[in-house]
RNA sequence: GGUCCCAUCGUCUAGUGGUUAGGACGCUGGCCUCUCACGCCGGAAACCGGGGUUCAAGUCCCCGUGGGACUACCA
């Protein structure tokens, strides 16, 4: 009797870049597939291209999905490192008559190629080298003896059966002329023998299935199942690019995105769970599987991610927001040492802020030595009207018995109530004494956080400010 | 060109033959109110088209149309 087998998924990105958007997508799909069905998440770099790979792009891609929470149980497993493997496999191929030699330059194929298209053929190798018998030369290349009868069905998890005609398909290239196995070959045999069970991808790959099934086929591995994603576009419906605006993950955490809202956001991309919008990673744990992911593209919609983000920055803690501020206030140099004090700020502002950095400038006042005066708003409500009323606030502060929310609020209303004034008519003025500015956090809660002296100090001083204008 | 995929409000989506076609973002009217947010209440907004099947079709089938992917010695 055997074990069931552990489901294993895996993340494969080729690290010419930074993590994207829809890679990272694609990376929570297999994670949360992987953890949902207490199975194996497995990270392989596809690095088999020298040219365009990269060591920042490997360290690029593992620090955004770590910032992402996407834990891997195995790897980074490189790719480039097992050319041996690769090509033991090529080798096998050729011996056994399933492979062969090819010595056709690219030129003169590309040169086919548009002659076949100009007279509407199909573009397809020609089998030229297919039964010369050749053996390996410098410059030669092995390419892959495809079936020209039969059908290949793709059983997709998601798109469901997918039917292709093999004489549809190609002698594809399975070993470049410089030794290293192309990527149709290579992700074949390392799925294979990392005993990937479930390949969740983009399906921008579902042409490359069939011949990919061939491939297992040809060496003897069993065929893993295959659960195709929908694309994420951009608002003109093009495949998602740089011109779309930020398609880079951390980006957005240098915009001010918490992993939080990006995790939501995408897993609501071609995901549902009824009506329900807002999940966190165990729920999402619990809740994911294949079944309800959607066979359709979708339009990546900034705006949405932003409500997500202020959704979160309101629900978290203070003082762990603190954390992911401290970037963001380091940046503008404010003296953050003071941990509750910088809690309260938060509690203040998180509200009324959609992202980190939209928090992090709107708490300028509260760290400043000396409140920068809005000139509009000093003109409009730093005057020698308004002067005494703060002097009166200032000076009947100390004596409050209750120095609270409810207390300053309270003691507010009947000094307005006392003198026959609007509310508005001295909150503003102290907004601008407190802040610079007409807009701000509540009256109360800027005087608590800041506390009594900051706040008498603060008043004093746009008096002393009026004095001199 | 060929192969393959896809198609419900502007966008993300629910819907699994019988619904006033629901929710969310955005937009918008109002309430709350010391400003701004938050919050609350309301509104406009969709089944791509045409044929079938069926008593009944957003839901099933076919054909169009539109979008997308692939068609590399990239992954």
């Amino acid at each position: 009797m055997t074990a069931p087998e552990t489901l294993r998924t895996r993340f494969a990105p080729s690290p010419t870049g930074y993590l994207h958007i829809g890679g990272a997508r694609t990376a929570l799909f297999n994670w949360l597939f992987s953890r949902h069905h207490g199975g194996k998440f497995i990270l392989r770099i596809e690095d088999t291209d020298q040219m365009r790979s990269t060591d920042e792009s490997t360290r690029a891609i593992l620090d955004a999905m770590t910032w992402l929470g996407l834990s891997w149980d195995e790897g980074p497993i490189f790719q480039a490192e097992r050319v041996e493997i690769h090509r033991a496999h090529v080798q096998r191929l050729v011996d056994e008559g399933k492979a062969y030699y090819c010595t056709c330059s690219q030129e003169l194929l590309e040169e086919k190629r548009k002659q076949a298209l100009a007279a509407g053929r199909k573009p397809k190798y020609d089998f030229t080298c297919r039964d010369r018998g050749l053996t390996r030369t410098p410059g030669s290349v092995v390419r892959f003896r495809c079936p020209e009868i039969g059908t290949t069905i793709v059983h997709d998890l998601i798109k469901g059966p997918i039917q292709f005609s093999n004489d549809e398909l190609d002698d594809l290239i399975i070993e470049r002329a410089d030794g290293y196995p192309t990527y149709n070959f290579a992700v074949v045999v390392d799925d294979a023998q990392m005993g990937i069970t479930h390949v969740i991808r983009g399906d921008d790959h579902v042409n490359n299935t069939p011949r990919q099934i061939l491939l297992y086929q040809a060496l003897g591995y069993a065929v893993p199942q295959f659960g195709h994603v929908p694309m994420i576009l951009g608002a003109d419906k093009a495949r998602l690019s740089k011109r779309h605006g930020a398609t880079s993950v951390m980006a957005y955490k240098e915009m001010g995105y918490l992993p939080e809202a990006l995790v939501n956001y995408l897993v609501r991309l071609g995901w549902s769970h009824g009506d329900q919008e807002i999940f966190t990673m165990e729920e999402l744990v619990a809740l994911f599987d294949l079944d309800a992911v959607g066979r359709s593209a979708a339009v990546f919609n900034p705006e949405k991610l932003l409500w997500l983000n202020q959704h979160y920055l309101k629900a978290y803690p203070a003082e762990l927001l603190v954390e992911n501020l401290k970037p963001f206030w380091e940046a503008r140099g404010y003296p953050v040492s003071d941990a509750r004090y910088s809690a309260r700020v938060v509690y203040d502002l998180q509200s009324r802020a959609k992202t980190l950095v939209e928090l992090a400038d709107s708490a300028a006042f509260y760290f400043a030595d000396a409140v920068a005066y809005e000139a509009e708003a000093a003109a409009k409500f730093l005057t020698p009207e308004t002067a005494p009323q703060l002097a009166a606030v200032a000076e009947a502060l100390p004596g409050l018995a209750d120095y609270s929310r409810e207390g300053i609020e309270a003691f507010l209303r009947s000094f307005v109530e006392a003198r026959g004034i609007k509310l508005k008519a001295i909150a503003q003025p102290l907004r601008v004494a407190l802040t610079g500015r007409t807009v701000s956090p509540g009256i109360d809660e800027i005087m608590i956080t800041l506390g009594l002296a900051k706040t008498q100090d603060r008043i004093r001083k746009a008096i002393a400010f009026v004095g001199r204008h």
